[in-house]
DNA sequence: CTGCGCCCTGCACCGCGGTGCAGGGTCAAG
DNA sequence: CTTGACCCTGCACCGCGGTGCAGGGCGCAG
């Protein structure tokens, strides 16, 4: 009764997932959802699972990862080649490059924090805003 | 004698201020650095004072603003309208999204080293890493 | 005068992550 | 059989922040 059909069309799957259906279709020239074959009128027919991989996929980017690091995630999880090792390898990467942006936005509010504090700008200045925010160091 | 000239050619600034001279036609397009006039034969003529808005407009990106947000900077400090609380706002504005945006990512730092912590991932599922990284809630 | 470096315009293209549209075919209810 | 919802392909386009190239002109040294 909840079974309604064993596969899903683009749409379904779409509505499913909560993704537009051109998006689906980007993801399968991406090659990071693919159907598991096509109706004989050549709909594009999806397994049940798919639902999860592209929640996934979204749920990656909000964690953010590029769809191209989705892919090398998937290319290593599938035929049982994820190694943990390899996981660690993507994962620890990925952490270096959150922890570094995490970092240089402090910083940023850091200076934009500063310079509002500022009293008052210059407005004397051919261009005050670049004298200001420009100033520091470096 | 350090004064070669009173103005700078488009690749005299480009050098100075470290991009490519098609980064400076770019910003042209953009309204962003403009040169003070052209020459006999019709080259551009920058003023000096470009070197320093160029540097700004590059330091302004590491600082998470577009090339929008510089342009409305520029606009608000033009013709002496830089109102303290325009920046005020335009500043603050920037501030909630640079907070949103650490606090994003150090969520998605969080879920990740969770990820990562876990002592092995389960690769009898279709597709574990979706399983192990979805799982959490949501 | 020649050669060389620098500059000009206009246009196309890149990666990213999609979106939209034209011009068709499919499928199920009525 | 018709109607309407759904689907197909292929292609162009979006914003962002540029980059690259062709086919010319400028300016100066030798």
């Amino acid at each position: 009764m909840a079974d309604t059909g064993a596969h899903l069309t683009i749409g379904a799957l779409a509505r499913a997932a909560g993704v537009a259906i051109s998006t689906l279709r980007f993801y399968e020239r991406r090659r990071l959802v693919l159907p598991v074959g096509r109706s004989s009128g050549d709909y594009r027919l999806y397994a049940r699972s798919e639902v999860a991989r592209v929640r996934f996929i979204k749920r990656a980017q909000e964690l953010g990862f590029t769809l191209a690091d989705v892919a090398l995630l998937f290319r290593l999880s599938s035929g049982k080649t994820l190694e943990r090792s390899q996981l660690d390898s993507v994962g620890n990467t990925k952490l270096v490059e959150l922890d570094a942006r995490i970092r240089d936005l402090r910083r940023v509010r850091r200076g934009l924090a500063r310079l509002l504090a500022q009293p008052c700008v210059d407005l004397t200045q051919p261009c005050p805003v670049v004298t200001s925010l420009d100033g520091p160091r470096r």
